[in-house]
DNA sequence: TTCAATTTAACGGCAATAGG
DNA sequence: CCTATTGCCGTTAAATTGAA
């Protein structure tokens, strides 16, 4: 029987993937208006980037930016197209940074781009990724005039590739050619070493929250019938017609941490229609709902986005626990909601940081906090932006990877977990048999999941809880940071252990079923042990440290603040113990 | 409410080690 | 000698806390 997507589905995905003629349109409308045939507000919210001509990018290759690669990686695909002043197009290979790693160069058919316009050194070059895949340049000279030469270049092979069609086979080409390529051959070399001698697998549990579940629990029916019927409304296409997408708003640029912001500044005029339109919309809503103001302590540096305490005693968790946040497109962040009873200033913390950075949160814009699942913690969140359109943007931002260790553990999910994209952490160790020493991976080499069936097996092989020591972070006597030109440095001793699930002796049944539902060869590990390295000079400096610390609890229990809490892990490291 | 200090944890880099 | 593996060290982003 053939199966047919619904009507909001379809919608769905054009919306989101396009189709080939208004991909075609999009790109026309987006160039004439950053051309300036057309004025069209969105176009300066293009990604971009400017380029002086070095004579390495004359004789070779061009290097992008790294934080315009870090942004943008998504819609950069192995072969782009460079659109000239002319709008005459030339295909250029997208190669890995050579000096730069996570950086992107535009190598092969790039020497074409320069000599058919006649570029040399000092010219400056302004890029901007008008659609997947193909950015549109102008060219000024030193003086910063446009390049007359450039302006009617011809390209001298017109032998130009296709521009790649879909979103999935540009990732599929940066996965192959861009930055990642690298990591994704060295475990894929991996796996396959680790499968010719029989690895054993041990599970480790991990919460949804570290690994990133971005899915809204299954149970949240009421929150999928408001953007159901949110996404019908807002779409035209009901009636035949296709929605014309807009242009979503260009990630924030980052320094520091901290949102540099790109807008200009607000008017009482436009704060004041925000928030009416804000509070408009809340007047409608029959579930629990807040109204609050951006900050720049929510959006722009810090990130602590505490919660009115009425709304917060009344329809939070009077507990630390994780929360959902979800935008009107129907995407889900996991954040973690902090409560406090001591200062009575709970709110949202880790994970409200990237929500605020996906949706392109900033100063003055408003968001109505609208709890649709009072039960699992569910939060609608509509934004009111203080610049823009007057309506709640409903725009189809959607959970990046971000930076930060957080970002690289969801990259990592997506390249190599061998299993469903919801598992939980696969730990490979050698099996006893090899004469090396047994020792874990290292955890840059786990596989990530998060389902329950993968805790189920876990336990199924007989796994106990087991700790492990992994890292241990010493800074004392090293430079953190600069503070006003001084250098400031610490003094505490952190260690932290990972808690692992590990198994001595698994029934071989188990190991069956474990291997046969995870496509992964396993064998029981006849020996676990932990080889212990030579002592070297560091760490002999961090035995005596420990010793000295230890006769100098007294002097230690003295610093600049209080105390931590008795539920810091602040302790020196069990192996410096003395 | 804001913000700086502190803690936590991921992971890159490197060196030691083992095996071919 | 080369390659693969793995433990240790150090850096850094993100999370968390409490004082101002």
């Amino acid at each position: 029987m053939e199966t047919k997507a619904c009507t909001v589905c379809s919608m769905n995905c054009l919306k989101l993937h396009g189709d080939e003629d208004e991909d075609a349109d999009r790109n026309k409308r987006m160039l004439d208006s950053s051309r300036g045939r057309k004025k069209d507000a969105a176009s300066h919210l293009l990604p971009s980037f400017l380029k002086k001509m070095t004579e390495v990018a004359i004789k070779s290759k061009l290097q992008m930016p790294v934080s315009f690669v870090r942004n943008s990686v998504t819609r950069i695909g192995k072969t782009i197209i460079l659109e000239g002043p002319s709008t005459n197009k030339w295909s250029v290979e997208v190669w890995p940074g050579s000096v730069q790693k996570r950086s992107l160069e535009f190598r092969d058919g790039w020497q074409k781009f320069v000599k058919d316009h006649n570029l040399q050194i000092g010219d400056q070059l302004c890029f901007t990724l008008t659609s997947d895949s193909h950015f549109q340049v102008m060219v000024y000279d030193e003086s910063g005039s446009q390049k007359a030469s450039a302006m009617d270049a011809i390209n001298s092979t017109v032998t130009i590739k296709h521009e790649p069609k879909h979103l999935s086979k540009v990732r599929s080409d940066v996965r192959t050619k861009g930055p990642e390529a690298r990591l994704k051959q060295k475990v894929t070399k991996r796996i396959r070493i680790k499968s010719a001698v029989k690895p054993t697998v041990v599970v480790v549990h991990s919460s949804d929250s570290e690994l990133g579940n971005s899915e809204p629990p299954e149970k949240d029916e009421n929150l999928k019938e408001i953007i159901s019927k949110e996404k019908i409304q807002d779409c035209p296409g009901m009636d035949g017609s296709l929605a014309d997408p807009k242009p979503l708003l260009a990630p924030h640029i980052l320094q520091g941490g901290h949102v540099v912001s790109q807008r200009r500044s607000v008017t009482p005029a436009e704060k004041e229609r925000a928030l009416n339109a804000a509070r408009d919309l809340a007047d409608t809503l029959t579930n629990p709902k807040l109204v609050m103001v951006m900050t720049k302590a929510y959006v722009y540096k810090g990130f602590w986005m505490v919660l009115n305490k009425v709304f917060s005693n009344a329809h939070m968790p009077h507990e630390s626990r994780e929360v959902t946040l979800c935008n009107k497109a129907g995407h889900s962040w996991p954040v973690k909601w902090l409560f406090k009873t001591t200062t009575n200033s709970s709110g949202f913390s880790g994970g409200w940081r990237g929500f605020a950075l996906d949706n392109r949160l900033e100063e003055s814009d408003v968001c109505v906090f609208e709890m649709v699942d009072e039960k699992y913690f569910v939060i609608l969140v509509h934004l009111f932006r203080a610049i823009g359109q007057p309506s709640e943007d409903a725009g189809d931002y959607r959970p990046s990877p971000g930076r930060g260790r957080n970002a690289n553990r969801r990259k990592r999910k997506a390249i190599d977990s061998p299993l469903d994209t919801r598992c939980t952490k696969i730990k490979l160790f050698h099996s006893g048999d090899l004469k090396s020493p047994a020792g874990c991976s290292r955890a840059k080499y786990l596989y990530h999941t998060q389902s329950q069936e993968a805790e189920n097996l876990a336990q199924m092989v007989g796994c106990s809880q087991k700790q492990q020591k992994d890292t241990c972070t010493a800074s004392h006597g090293k430079v953190l940071h600069q503070d006003e030109g001084k250098e400031v440095t610490s003094t505490a001793i952190t260690s932290s252990c990972d808690t692992d699930f590990t198994s001595d002796n698994p029934s071989s049944e188990a190991l069956e079923t474990f291997e046969r539902r995870t496509a992964l060869q396993i064998r029981p590990l006849h020996a676990f042990q932990f080889p212990r390295r030579k002592t070297g000079s560091f760490r002999d400096y961090l035995m005596d440290l420990g010793k000295e610390l230890v006769g100098q609890q007294a002097a230690m229990a003295a610093p600049k603040r209080s105390s931590p809490p008795a539920s810091r892990k602040t302790q020196i490291s069990p192996s410096l113990e003395v």
